[in-house]
DNA sequence: TTGTACGCGTTATCAT
DNA sequence: ATGATAACGCGTACAA
């Protein structure tokens, strides 16, 4: 058995609740008497009990964290261990852990959530994405347990308190940046509908052409999965048009790559016969042929902010809901030029 | 307050122990009264308090992660979000939650691992990689927590359960291929040597060479990061020798990813000029130009079995010290030819 | 088959 | 400034 606060106190020859105090730092206490107690902790290597600390003051210090089903694709994007890099960072400033769950169904991480919400594992939950309907979100709302989402919450965004970037924004924002360069055949490729973020972009993409008078064009709008497959698929699609398009928006890093690749393999090159744009500016971002014009979303600060504001949460029940808008940056590199009449590719 | 087992005793009109009993599913209680106290539980909507029984039972049924230090470029590698997932797999089957630390400096990572385990946070640890020299692995090794590695312990390997690839023979046999080829000017391009797996790869490049009576050659021999940045000044730096290399033998698919950029850059063209093989087959490997030829090590799998076998030992603590071997395969894509005399490039 | 009573290692309340 | 003592919610030996 592992040594307790009463063998301490035994040693320090005082009552088991002076150790407590001690290790409060309670003012309460003499110099002196803490002193001894702490000679006696050092000499028996005593460290607390987490578990009965949490079951007396009724509070874990960890954070619950809920990501997306461990076998969707998106889990395989870089983006996760960045966010949890600046989770952990904010967390652990704190002093708080991190509880992770996962599962292969939505029913086992509803679970999983469940359990650790009603089980008293954590003190707060941090949701690592936002999907249009997302019964864990329904399910949280419902408890009074602190919780924040990273990403823009489909409904009642003015009652979740919620880490995200203006999404919408900055894609009308790339999107002009196409438009100012001369192109105004600018196709989406997007990923699962589902998630918030892929709605928002896309809306912004369309308020872009709207303000330029550039018409929508449906054709232009491919949705896919965010990796690799789906980046394949939405280009050949794309370039089997009558008018192929002379840039494209595309959600996110990764698939930018599986694009990037396509059009290799077609022989198209980029940027002279296509411009690129993409989303989150990941590591491998910089590693492609070229290296790709991306959005930098600042990844890490999503993590870290959300972090904080829930423990901010936790330690104040009172504090009022908060949206947190981290700044984005389009950091431009190689895959964006003038559209080119000439080596416009007819496929 | 939540509701606790005692409501639920009252509801059903039996004692706590009672409740307790038909919750564990003892089998000394009659059908009748295992319904009767459902019944209340469902109406109460009960859910058992997670650290209460854990204070109770001994026992947290959440397993420790040890993660590299997060600022690490390491961390950045998609290798962990894989083995996460089959971590995360192996632990939800046997019922059984993840805990996290990490940190910025070493220091900070030692401190969270001695927390969470002198704090009874978790019943067992993984460890997540293998350095050459590990305080926290010396410290696993004091305390008698169950615990795992994933990699090969650079030392004491007969007394620590670990799962690993067999990393020296997947290097000689990759290598070995590339002799089959025809190469005998073959480079290595290894990533941080305080990591044993870069060492074993090392070695198993090296016996290759020996068996087949290639001679070694120091220059040939380059260590940098797993990533980006190193990649490219290891290309330069090979690539400037006499008498440069017609095959490389690359640490890891993300450097890969970085040497076959640069080689874009200076014109030389893979597998024509020069031949790759890497490791980790991650996602990203059949994305690059041309589509890497990689050893696959099967992530999940290190992460699946490493949560199995240590729930395992948590169960049983008689329970052996293992080796876990897991298989690799070479996944051959379309960086590798038989060199090409007249196109030798000296740079 | 079920109930009683105590312990798990802390924190917190109330005395002193 | 410090010490008893009662929670916290559950498991379990022992009793009935």
């Amino acid at each position: 058995m592992a040594v307790t606060i009463k063998d301490v106190a035994k040693l320090a020859n005082v009552a088991p609740s002076t150790v407590s105090r001690v290790i409060a730092n309670s003012p309460r206490i003499s110099e002196k008497t803490k002193q001894k107690v702490r000679e006696a902790m050092e000499q028996l290597s005593y460290h607390p009990n987490f578990i009965a600390r949490s079951l007396a003051s009724q509070s874990t210090q960890t954070i619950g964290l809920v990501m997306p089903s461990a076998t969707d694709v998106v889990f395989q994007n870089p983006f996760f261990p960045t966010v949890l890099r600046g989770l952990s960072e904010g967390a652990h400033e704190k002093q708080y852990g991190l509880y992770m769950t996962t599962g292969k169904t939505d029913e086992e991480i509803y679970d999983g959530v469940v359990q650790m919400v009603q089980g008293g594992r954590v003190d707060g939950v941090v949701l690592l994405y936002s999907k249009v309907e997302d019964k864990i979100l329904t399910y949280l709302q419902s408890q009074d347990i602190p919780f924040v989402v990273i990403g823009k919450p489909f409904k009642n965004v003015e009652e979740i308190t919620h880490v995200d970037n203006d999404n919408f924004r900055a894609t009308k924002e790339v999107t002009e940046y196409l438009i100012g360069l001369g192109h105004d055949h600018i196709a989406f490729v997007g990923g699962n509908l589902n998630f918030v973020v892929t709605i928002e972009r896309l809306l912004g993409y369309e308020k872009a052409l709207r303000d330029h008078h550039i018409p929508l064009n449906n054709d232009y709008i491919v949705h896919e999965q965010f990796l690799k497959e789906g980046g394949q698929e939405a280009v050949r699609e794309l370039l089997s048009l009558s008018t192929p398009p002379t840039a494209l928006v595309v959600a996110d890093d990764l698939m930018a790559l599986g694009v990037l690749n396509t059009l290799d393999e077609m022989g198209i090159v980029v940027p002279e016969d296509i411009s690129i744009v993409s989303f989150n500016n990941v590591l491998l971002s910089e590693m492609s042929r070229p290296p790709l014009t991306s959005v930098d979303i600042n990844i890490f600060d999503l993590g870290y902010e959300a972090a904080k504001s829930l423990i901010q949460m936790i330690k104040n029940p009172k504090e009022p809901t908060k949206r947190i808008i981290i700044p984005y940056e389009l950091i431009k590199r190689y895959t964006c030029s003038h559209p080119n009449i000439e080596r416009t590719v007819q496929v």
